[in-house]
DNA sequence: CGCGACGTTGATTTGCCTCAACGATTGTGG
DNA sequence: CCACAATCGTTGAGGCAAATCAACGTCGCG
């Protein structure tokens, strides 16, 4: 069942029913996407939220100077979105791309906020699953803040070793926020 | 009325009876702070959540040089915790404290969990607020990886006005993450 | 009054970027 | 299957943004 991930994932955040795994899963359609396939690109209004089954996303942004920073790779278990677009329907500041063939599962905007108001218990998991990515952001900013660029990569590698063999060092210093020259020297 | 404050928070992200804000606003403890008290140092688990009534405090980590790097700011309307201690009990990476005698209002562990079963609003009111925050906590970390110390500043300025005059220019370099040095040499 | 915190400035250093070049690998079309 | 282009990782030279260290005058406060 292509939604075994997705039940298991839930299941981690909140203790639910199988009645309740079963309507909330009804919701998310499985997309499949092909390497170098986009989700999303900048100015798009982002209608979806997607729950990675296997492949691996890079969602990054642009800056003024056409340089594209890496906010995350998702893989297996990941989001992939622009929450703020989504909540808000604002145009999107970001690009969601495939650097591998991946099967996804996609649930649509109208369907999560009908979720949202027929099934209660979903605000208490979304409400769970988004507290612990604010602490993961603000951890990140912390490191952004306090370690340097060899000290990041350090935490990087072996913080998510499986991430780290499917990237490219390009990808990864994006991630990190420094140009992949420098990430090739810091790696002696 | 001190929770006036707090009813108007509230009600920014969802529409509450004046029932349920009652109930929730009860749990909410007023607490005087005296300016240069600290609410929480490093190695304490955080047991409360604080919401700024009036009054200024920093929030802040130290990294192993001894550097203070202020992760926020939090003025009247803002809130105060470590989340990540909050919500699983661990020793704080963090410190907070007020920068000018405040008064703020404080809900603990026990209610706050008690409240989320009794009145399942809550886990809709605080999965919207939790997820505008990442949505913040996003974006802050694209202006540190895409913008300058002095676009940061610039930046900075524009959005909290009110924080800017308050502040001293010591604490606003720590939340830039640059030297105060800088800071002032960039002013010009 | 004297002390500590503050903002400022200058000299020097450092972390990281930019640009350019190179060979190795991968992918693609003929 | 080969030829070519594109992408990749690496290295070096030079430059810039920001840190560090030290010194100074100012201010608020005990």
């Amino acid at each position: 069942m292509s939604h075994s991930l997705l039940r298991d994932h839930f299941r981690k955040f909140v203790s639910l029913s199988e009645n309740d795994l079963n309507i909330i899963c009804k919701y998310f359609k499985p997309l499949s996407v092909t390497k170098g396939e986009f989700l999303l690109t900048q100015n798009d209004i982002c209608k979806f939220e997607g729950f990675v089954i296997n492949g691996c996303f890079r969602i990054y942004s642009i800056d003024k100077k056409g340089n594209e920073k890496n906010l995350y790779i998702a893989i297996e278990d990941w989001w992939l979105m622009d929450i703020d677009s989504f909540m808000n329907g604002s145009p999107s500041e970001l690009n969601i791309e495939a650097l591998e063939t991946s099967d996804i599962l996609v649930i649509s905007k109208t369907d999560k906020d009908f979720l949202y108001e027929s099934l209660p218990i979903t605000n208490k998991l979304f409400r769970i699953m988004s507290q612990k990515a604010v602490v993961a952001w603000q951890k990140r900013l912390i490191r952004n803040h306090c370690l340097t660029a060899k000290e990041r990569h350090q935490h990087f590698i072996n913080t998510y070793p499986k991430i780290v063999s499917r990237l490219s060092d390009r990808q990864i210093a994006k991630y990190l926020g420094i140009s992949h020259e420098f990430l090739s020297k810091i790696k002696k």
